[in-house]
DNA sequence: GGTGTCACG
DNA sequence: ACGTACGTGACACCA
């Protein structure tokens, strides 16, 4: 059966340049949008298996549309140069891999691709029109589906006729008096004024054309009528404008069409030419070896082979062989149930030499006597294994009581530095992103919540099969990438060998004095039931408090409070806004008072309790090494990085933290100021620089700046705005964020930010300089090279420019925080192997390290711990880390 | 599952 | 003119 795919090269190039980040080869030429079509191209290939394949071009800038229409596609923006430049090096892309393309004085390729898809559509062929323009679904029959660009180029959307009844309610060829109707900005066509997607649907739904509505505009009224009378040329020749022309001449035969595979001996060369190193590779899987094997049956024979991949599953019979290639195994993934890793049961463990897999089931891998090789293996740290979230499978398998080490390359944590906002690195993803054969979604094979099955030992096999071919694959394919980004140091130095240490920590977990935490749950319990009742009482009510719904009718409509602030659903009711409204009723101090309780209670006291194991009377945390886009850890399960402290009540919280052995003292260092300290290293402001340099209070040192005053003359209300403006700067700061932050007007936040630039000046002109390298690369990056993509950074939204713009400034210096403290848990995990301590480090909470120690290394520790985190990285201002030790965690203070 | 709220750095 | 401080996770509602 043939299969014709045509794509719309103009307007896949367009996006591809706008979601693409600036990328140009050695000699300077701009490429990302060839890249971007040369990515989706290789994926359509793989994936849709065309016979033919044409791709086309709009050609100069008049068409038949403007005759009559001058105006068409006016207002738009220039073609930028760095995109001009493409269109040749896309031409001459096309021609190295033999796909043939056409364009036409006077047409679009729209035209041309209708011309070309109703040809295939009467000669019985099947059709894949490739596209970022909707108007192209006019086009769309039984035989002919249009794929939709979505989020930049990285996804299409396929539409046939029933996706467009399903999604519109209309017919392709309505699609054109939908267009008729509401217009398209991006072409110019006028459509008609205040009809909109919406309106246009219904008129559609109810009349069926443009030319129906127009004849019975009696039926309607108001301003809609008066429109579509008056614009009803508009409308006409606005359906006309949108109608795709489908008898172009077009000079190119079924035959010029041929696709016959990748000519691998001209198209490497170009890519080369191109630089794009990771396509080269692509390259070689699609068309074998790149020579002139590139017949359809090759590209048959590889899809089967990818369904029908080969798995040995390991029993009493084969285990041997597998022992005897135990030490030429490649990669390893253990698939395991649930979130949280301390409570996973194991389904299933694959392992692979590259050519051979082997599965293992649990009761299998469990079963001590039969896969006692296979678990020496997995605890000899001599042998690497390399595979997909080894922190999670170390967990795992540590509560099954099978030891793991010798963490190599984990291609989980390694997609995460290579792009830590792209928050689907599941194995199915990476598969796609590095354009491999395509493994199914975890959701496809076991199904999610109530209906998560696990499959037959079969089907589930070659799943984990088909997971272990592509983790194999992705492996070196990222060693190039890190390479590239010049991130090898930050992977296998810092993160890998992090990855071990946390596994460590969580496997430690943290003593909880369970009594001492319901006995504080009972004094809580005492003073909510008390707020209650007061509450109530002055509402004249009962109702449900933990509801901002119900508490906002009671504080609103029944008591007539004025409203401060509203959510999308409703009133706002958070504490910002109840202490505006404290002078009103006493009622809202009690609700600002059983808040605070309440919290306490259900998240700290009952969720924590429900944390602990009662074997160990321990909580273990898990820390995400790969969700924090800026490289900080998160902790789950419980999350102890938001353990209370700033408010005495809750601080109490930190009593139940107590050492897991008998006379241990918690310890607890901390880095002083390390986030300004980042920022006087990246800024080189002199000013900065000098203060953590004579160690000053920088609060204060700020606001004799800023305030022009003396030391002696700094009052504790400019030191508290001075605090305030720091903390802006750290999150790239904006004069309305710091208005509300300090409660004064954005005039004079806006004062205070100028002073501010004004007597630091090195910091202005960092973050200057920081957004402009944003601007110009497209991502930035930390000292030791992390780096975070800001797509938005170019947007025209405001909201989303300014976001990025944000980002680019706090993220270097959050960033260069986090990468410090890591490097700092990797010498201490060092030192405290290296002078063979008892001590055991336990959390981490971003800028704090907590151990416990025993009491005859409490003084080497006092010592040990500061100085370690003070020497992990060297920067042209000391770092400083203030240590306190004491019976739990709430005395290290 | 989304929303509001609030705990931490 | 635009409308938000940066980064997380847990809990309770409510549709």
């Amino acid at each position: 059966m043939d299969k014709l795919i045509l794509i719309d090269g103009n307007s896949i190039i367009y996006r591809a340049f706008f979601a693409m980040p600036p990328l140009t080869n050695s000699s300077g030429l701009h490429t990302n949008a060839v890249y971007g079509f040369t990515n989706m191209l290789l994926r359509l290939i793989q994936e849709e298996k065309p016979t033919h394949i044409l791709v086309a071009f709009d050609a100069g800038k008049v068409t038949f549309r403007h005759e009559g229409y001058q105006e068409y596609k006016g207002g738009r923006d220039k073609t930028p140069p760095e995109l001009s430049e493409q269109f040749p090096l896309m031409r001459e892309l096309l021609e190295s891999f033999g796909i043939s393309w056409f364009e036409l004085a006077g047409y679009e390729a729209d035209d041309i691709i209708g011309t070309l898809s109703k040809q295939g559509e009467d000669s019985g062929r099947e059709v894949l029109v490739v596209t970022g323009d909707k108007d192209m679904l006019q086009v769309v029959s039984d035989k002919v589906t249009v794929a939709l660009t979505r989020k930049g180029i990285s996804e299409v959307e396929p539409y046939g006729p029933k996706e467009i009844e399903e999604k519109y309610g209309l017919s392709p060829l309505q699609i054109i008096d939908l267009k008729g109707l509401m217009g398209d900005a991006s072409d110019n066509i006028p459509g008609v004024p205040g009809i909109g997607e919406k309106t246009a649907l219904k008129l559609l739904h109810q009349f069926g054309s443009v030319e129906e509505v127009l004849a019975r505009t009696d039926e309607l009224k108001g301003k809609m009528k008066e429109n579509l009378v008056n614009h009803s040329d508009d409308a006409v020749m606005s359906k006309r404008l949108a109608t795709i022309f489908r008898e172009v001449p077009v000079e190119r035969s079924w035959e010029d069409m041929t696709f016959n595979g990748i000519q691998g001996d001209t198209a490497a060369p170009m890519l080369r030419k191109l630089e794009f190193k990771s396509l080269i590779e692509r390259l070689s899987l699609i068309s074998g070896d790149g020579n002139n094997e590139n017949d359809g049956s090759n590209e048959k024979d590889q899809a089967a082979a990818a369904s029908e991949v080969e798995v040995t599953v390991v029993d009493s019979e084969s285990v041997s062989e597998l022992n005897e290639l135990l030490p030429t195994i490649e990669s390893m993934y253990l698939e395991s149930y649930g979130e949280n890793p301390h409570h996973a049961n194991i389904m299933g463990l694959i392992l692979s030499t590259g050519e051979r897999h082997f599965y293992l089931s649990d009761q299998f891998l469990l079963d001590k006597s039969q896969a006692e090789a296979v678990i020496k293996w997995l605890g000899d740290g001599n042998y690497p294994k390399r595979g997909y979230d080894l922190h999670r499978t170390d967990l795992v398998l540590h509560w099954h009581g099978i030891p793991f080490a010798g963490a190599s390359h984990d291609i989980e944590l390694a997609a995460y530095l290579l792009d830590p906002t792209n928050n689907d690195q599941t194995v199915s993803a990476l598969a796609e992103k590095y354009g491999l054969a395509h493994v199914a979604s975890d959701d496809d094979v076991y199904g999610k919540g109530a209906k998560f099955k696990v499959p037959d030992t079969g089907t589930l096999s070659k799943h984990l099969a088909h997971k272990i071919e592509a983790i194999t694959k992705i492996i070196p394919l990222q060693q190039g990438d890190l390479k590239k980004n010049e991130m090898n140091a930050l992977f296998f130095d810092l993160e890998m060998p992090l990855s071990r240490i946390l596994a460590d920590m969580e496997k430690q977990g943290v003593s909880v004095d369970r009594e001492s935490l319901v006995e504080l749950g009972k004094e809580f319990e005492v003073q909510i039931n008390k707020l209650v009742s007061q509450i109530y009482d002055i509402a004249g009510q009962e109702f449900n408090l933990n509801s901002p719904k119900q508490l906002g009718e009671i504080l609103f409509d029944k008591l007539g409070m004025p409203v401060v602030k509203k959510t999308k659903t409703g009133y706002s009711t958070d504490a910002e806004v109840l202490e505006k409204l404290a002078p009103y009723n006493p009622i809202v101090q009690y609700i600002l008072e059983y808040r605070q309780l309440a919290k306490l209670q259900s998240t700290y006291v009952e969720g924590l309790l429900k944390e602990i194991r009662p074997e160990t009377g321990k909580v273990h945390t898990y820390f995400r090494q790969t969700v924090a886009a800026t490289g900080r850890l998160s902790s789950q399960f419980p999350n102890l990085q938001n353990i209370p402290i700033r408010l005495e009540e809750g601080r109490k919280i930190r009593k139940v933290f107590v050492p897991s052995e008998e006379g241990w003292f918690m310890l607890a260092a901390d880095y002083s100021q390390i986030e300004l300290r980042v920022l006087a290293d990246i800024s080189g402001d002199k000013g900065l620089q000098e203060a953590f340099l004579h160690d000053m209070d920088i609060h204060t040192k700020t606001a004799m700046k800023v305030f022009g005053v003396s030391a002696e003359d700094v009052d504790s209300n400019m030191r508290r705005s001075a605090k305030a403006v720091n903390f802006g700067i750290v999150y790239g700061i904006s004069d309305y964020g710091l208005s509300q932050n300090l409660n004064i007007t954005r005039k004079e936040a806006a004062k205070f930010i100028d002073q501010y630039f004004e007597a630091f000046q090195g910091v202005r002109e960092y973050m200057d300089s920081i957004v402009k390298e944003a601007r110009r690369d497209g991502y930035v990056k930390t000292l030791l090279e992390r780096r975070r993509y800001l797509p938005e950074i170019n947007a025209s939204n405001f909201n989303l420019r300014s976001f990025a713009e944000r980002t680019a400034m706090n993220t270097p210096i959050q960033g260069t925080a986090a990468d410090i403290i890591k490097l700092a848990m990797v010498l201490m995990d060092k030192a405290l192997y290296d002078h063979q301590l008892k001590s055991r480090m336990l959390l981490q909470v971003h800028d704090e390290l907590v151990f416990e120690v025993p009491p005859e290394e409490l003084e080497l520790m006092t010592k040990l711990v500061p100085e370690t985190m003070e020497k992990a990285l060297s920067l042209s201002v000391p770092l400083k880390s203030e240590v306190s030790s004491g019976v739990n965690w709430y005395e290290t203070k």
